[in-house]
DNA sequence: CTTATTTTGTGATATGGATCACAAAAAAGC
DNA sequence: GCTTTTTTGTGATCCATATCACAAAATAAG
């Protein structure tokens, strides 16, 4: 296992700044796991003792809410996966679980928190990539309150086509329940909305297939909300 | 001016880390600005060139939703103020603006990027900071679009008795407009649930005085939601 | 002090979406 | 394959809260 990291392809942009002793001491106190639809990453309410670094595969970071379950948002490799869970309480805020096949890399905290007092421009990009997801967090919170379903249902259809897979058929990785949960609606609701995103000729629908067939309409609607 | 942060009292926990000469660079490049209610701070979509702290008084953090304004949060001295949205992006994603008397540290992002670069236990307490503020930032938002009116208001007032005024008697900062806009509820909702907490001897108003009387079921409305 | 402006109180009404209740379809297990 | 479980579709109903419409208070401005 020695040097594994260092010839790791998909690096974070963090670890391209560690040097090579440094790549080393992370190797041996970085294990590889790989995971499929389902397994749990994170678990709220556990200790925080590790850094989880997303390797490959689609993930939900989910918390559980004073009613239901929230999923805060989907993360796609490459992407490190809990660092406020990790460093800003000893408990687990949120669980992470993985929504399509996985590997994920698990760095001793400690490890971790040696790297960040070695190497400041290791440091520095954790840094950015956390101020990056709390803007995210906020945009995303500010539309979860303010827009309607049909809003928010095109806004996850568009994401996913634009952000997470790059094409404009593909499939959902997440049952509708799931979706209500990424943007606090009913299952019912998200049924309903898609049903009309069909007849209307927005999307097409088989299974779990779904093709964006209109995507000036669906941008209309998820600004208009 | 020469040396003021070294023998300011109220220093950041990260700020505290500081060796001499880090201060001493600190202190050259960092100004002072008083502000009373209302002032702007820092305002979306304008450039982020300064790192503030907040080093007296109260701010709110508010982003332009897609239909409202949206108070994220209120920031009670001392803290920092803006990091997210000063190294998240070259453009401010969100608006500062003060709501009691407050005292403002501009630092130059510059300045504020060579102490991280230089000193890795000041860094190290940022990392900190920002991932508390994103667990923050994810509780509100499951706890906003969960919870029902009653349960939200009955935060806020929580919130400020316990953590902003340490006390059961206290002014209201903001309007009931702005209330509504920290827990996405029109104005005339958060009119008619506090006249209903009056009604219930669970709190005492008169103008914008707010007595906490009944903490014990303000805590359980909080919690049923 | 007087006038203008902002904030608050409160009823009446409208509505988006939750919830309930099943049925159908799809997927998973065996 | 067949059975069980999970997921999805859809109507009917209900409800919390937004919105509208003013009036009254409170604050700020002159």
């Amino acid at each position: 296992m020695k040097s594994k990291c260092k010839l790791c392809s998909i690096k974070s942009k963090a670890a391209l700044a560690l040097r090579d002793e440094e790549i080393e001491k992370l190797s041996s106190n970085c294990a590889l796991v790989n995971y499929h639809k389902g397994d749990s990453v994170f678990k709220q309410g556990t200790f925080s003792t590790n850094v989880a670094y997303l390797r490959k595969g689609l993930a939900k970071i989910h918390i559980a809410g004073p009613h239901h379950e929230q999923i805060a948002r989907l993360v796609k490799a490459p992407s490190y996966l809990a660092l406020p869970t990790t460093f800003g309480d000893k408990i687990n805020q949120y669980s992470v679980t993985v929504v399509e096949k996985a590997e994920v890399c698990y760095i001793d905290i400690n490890v971790f928190r040696f790297l960040l007092s070695k190497n400041p421009d290791f440091s520095y990009e954790i840094m950015i990539d956390l101020c990056r997801n709390e803007l995210e967090v906020l945009n995303r919170c500010a539309n979860r309150t303010q827009k309607q379903v049909r809003g928010k249902i095109a806004d996850v259809i568009l994401e996913m086509s634009d952000k997470i897979y790059n094409s404009n058929l593909f499939t959902l990785p997440v049952t509708q329940e799931e979706i209500g949960n990424l943007i606090d609606s009913s299952r019912e609701s998200v049924s309903r909305v898609l049903a009309e995103f069909e007849k209307d000729e927005l999307i097409r629908i088989k299974g779990r297939k779904l093709e964006v067939l209109n995507r000036k309409s669906l941008k209309l609607i998820s600004a208009n909300g």
